[in-house]
DNA sequence: GGACAATCCATAGCAACGTTATGGCATACT
DNA sequence: AGTATGCCATAACGTTGCTATGGATTGTCC
């Protein structure tokens, strides 16, 4: 009754394969024959797999998620939470920028369905519990009881933003780092922080950028 | 000697043609083939005229600047550059979003060259001026002897990074319209402007937005 | 253990894409 | 008027994603 399964290997060879293409050469280079060709299979194992190019082109989103998470889940929480949060924001900058083509096709190549909304969320968590960790720490105590969520979003408009100036070439990579560095301190100002503290807190994250995996 | 000489009016039709396609129905809706046969020339025409698909594009990334420029200067100054400066920002971001794939071709697509990047850089002027006359009645005395463009690249920053997620579908046009203008005012309260006065000043600019073009 | 049935994947063909070659015909200068 | 120059219409080429067909392989049942 219960004919050939499919081959896991073969579907985790295409989606490696499509995600090294996409990263590496941009999304017009990913083509359904090449990448056939390259992982040693026919035309018709990607529509066995995943039924059509688009649906392939999401599970390489997927894997750009997964990658993303792995390097946010690698900052630690200390004690110092804005420490924290600007070792997070940079984690977010470097993997953009490290792999400009993949987050490309992540956030900027066309609007995300839901699926992708799902698994593009929970790396947005990471961000909020730093900063719920930062208010209850009493570090901004003009945005006294605001949603975390919201406070997050702030920051995280503001880092796309940057991020998506610079991979559009219309800023060099020095000037959206320190204007986005800049410009969330400035957040971080505007929230009640005391800018000894900023300052110190910006300082010890200085310190513990190692703790990112390399890339 | 010499022949005859290229038709202004197909070359004119054929950038119109194309910029109402991308505009409505996105960039991969704009083929060489339809292109041609909805303004009545042949596939050849578009080689005549652009050399290549690809520059024709560029065009129409040329004619969205050029829309764009003409919303941000429909602004007028007034005795309030911050309600001016605010009212730039809601042109911005309403062109944006109602075009959105026009936007998207000329911010989003793929990384600008540096054709666009001249033309493009003449609106970034409407708001760096703005905030130069911000700057002169004192509206920022925390950030006192700063350049104007660096102050401006952190309000397009964040207003980029807003209209990008939007368009990405990762934020319903509510949110980010809301936490866009809550996140630009955060910069204006970093950079010392009085409270009463930053809300005087979006209270006129809400009074003025009659002033920007339809749409 | 052998027949069966289901389905994965290889081969071939389709329409549509951007681009290039070819050629007729209108046009501006001698 | 004649001519040469180059715009634009027609046709063909290679590549794209996708579909139709068919062979090979694997799990199930008797």
């Amino acid at each position: 009754m219960s004919p050939r399964p499919p081959d896991p290997a073969v579907r985790a060879a295409l989606i490696e394969t499509a995600a090294r293409i996409v990263a590496t050469e941009g999304r017009a280079a990913l083509t359904l024959r090449r990448l056939a060709g390259e992982v040693g299979t026919s035309t018709m194992a990607v529509y066995t797999h995943f039924g059509s190019m688009e649906e392939l082109r999401r599970e390489v989103r997927r894997e750009g998620f997964a990658r993303l998470r792995a390097r946010l889940a690698a900052v630690r929480d200390s004690k110092d939470p804005m420490a924290d949060l600007t070792l997070l924001g940079a984690a977010y900058y470097l993997s953009a920028t490290a792999s400009p083509n993949l987050y490309r096709a992540m956030f900027l190549d066309g609007p995300v369905d839901d699926g992708d909304l799902g698994t593009g969320l929970d790396t947005f968590m990471y961000l909020v519990k730093a900063i719920g960790r930062c208010l209850e720490a009493g570090r901004f105590p003009e945005a006294g009881g605001t949603d975390p969520a919201e406070l997050a979003l702030e920051v995280w408009g503001m880092t796309h933003g940057f991020v998506s100036l610079q991979l559009a070439n219309l800023l060099p990579a020095d000037q959206a780092a320190e204007h986005l560095s800049s410009g969330v301190r400035s957040l971080f100002v505007a929230w009640g922080d005391d800018p000894a503290k900023t300052g110190a807190s910006a300082a010890r994250a200085r310190r513990r950028l190692a703790e990112l995996s390399p890339g």
